[in-house]
DNA sequence: ATTCCACGGGAATCGGTGGCAA
DNA sequence: TTGCCACCGATTCCCGTGGAAT
């Protein structure tokens, strides 16, 4: 049924962008000033995660290099250090600095070394740790930069005046995605199903019907798309059949919720499976629980108990992937995990029994 | 009105890594 | 080679905030 696995893969790039087109003019507006060795323009990228904006920026990006030699640089901030950040900004540019050289030192690089229009993308900038970074580049004076975020409005109130003045003016613009629309995405699906399985495995109604049940998010599509073509292989069908279809959803959210627990470390399995046992419950019995465990889960291992702050921030964590939810406040909030079914392939062997 | 307490931002700290200069 | 410095990621410590209980 799948002819070519890479097609359904998280970082696969498609040779062609469907209905982007204005989006890629807009960038294209920015990005092309710098060709000409003119100053290239700001563009603040912003919209829901799955629509595809860092996969729209590299696509500019590379279309803008196949015809110039911009000096360009694509950073993911989330959860790196200002000093991270304007390091690998400045390998990306080609200047070569010691992995312990002081965050005023790059900062000084950065404006002796930028000597050319020059293009710094910044995505998921909402984890922009401090501001620091944008007034460098803001400073540095060729340097357009691009940051993805996912909401401007929020994210321009959380930078300070300079920075909101940089992205006000007309060397600058907003750029808005929003998410799919059933027959853009129905499209989009097509042109994989067409790379990665074999003919004729799917039909236009099935396709339509997946993109209308995600929402518009591609990144659930393209999976979901997948998962239905493995159910179908699975139980014998030629092609996809509605009820591979009706079954795939909940492999694909399964799927992605299991390799996003699979990629955390050892503590946010403990407080999951504590989570999963319990049924729902509050913060209080959580760490109580946590407490009364903690010695017998982490015997022989080399990490030790973490304490009830760090407790908050891995929480925080496994909700943001998706694997628990709460509702309510104080201590009454209440904590449940996502998928019961989903357990952690970490053995976790606390104690079944009483709470 | 006062007390209690979970929350979550931010500063301080710790152990480890890697340049660099004496 | 040795000592020093800056960084980093993870964690703990500290504390103001605000809702709920008393």
């Amino acid at each position: 049924m799948i002819t070519d696995r890479r097609v359904f893969d998280e970082d696969f790039v498609p040779r062609q962008l469907q209905h982007r087109g204005d989006e890629m003019s807009v960038l294209a507006w920015a990005f092309h000033p710098a060709a000409r060795r003119d100053p290239a323009r700001n563009v603040l990228v912003h919209g829901p995660s799955g629509v595809g904006k860092t996969v729209l920026v590299r696509h500019a990006l590379e279309r803008l290099r196949e015809g110039a030699d911009v000096p360009t640089a694509f950073v993911e901030c989330m959860g790196r250090s200002t000093a991270a950040i304007l390091r690998e900004i400045l390998d990306d540019l080609g200047v070569d600095v010691a992995a312990n050289t002081p965050t005023a030192d790059l900062e000084v690089q950065l404006r002796e070394r930028v000597d050319r229009p020059t293009i710094v993308v910044l995505d998921e900038a909402d984890g922009l740790p401090e501001l620091d970074v944008l007034r460098y580049l803001v400073e540095a004076d060729d340097v357009a930069i691009v940051p993805i975020c996912h909401d401007a409005p929020d994210w321009l109130a959380r930078t300070d005046d300079v920075v909101r003045q940089e992205f006000s003016g007309p060397s600058s613009r907003e750029l808005p995605l929003s998410r799919y629309s059933v027959n853009e995405l129905a499209n989009i699906l097509e042109a994989r199903a067409e790379n990665g399985l074999r003919h004729d495995a799917v039909d236009r109604e099935q396709l339509e019907t997946i993109a209308d049940r995600v929402a518009g998010v591609a990144r659930f599509g393209i999976q979901s798309l997948r998962a239905a073509a493995e159910i179908a292989a699975e139980r014998e069908h030629t092609a996809i059949r509605s009820p591979d279809v009706r079954d795939s959803f909940e492999r694909a959210r399964r799927r992605i919720r299991a390799a996003n627990l699979d990629s955390l470390p050892f503590h946010h399995h403990v407080l999951y499976e504590i989570i999963r046992r319990g049924e729902v419950m509050t913060s209080p019995e959580i760490h109580e629980r946590y407490e009364a465990i903690a010695d017998d889960v982490y015997r022989g291992r080399d990490q030790t108990p973490i304490g009830e702050r760090s407790r908050r921030n891995k929480l925080q964590k496994l909700r943001d992937y998706d694997l628990i939810d709460w509702d309510g406040e104080n201590k009454y909030r209440e904590f449940w995990v996502r998928d019961e079914t989903l357990q952690s392939p970490i053995e976790v062997n606390a104690p079944v029994d009483e709470m």
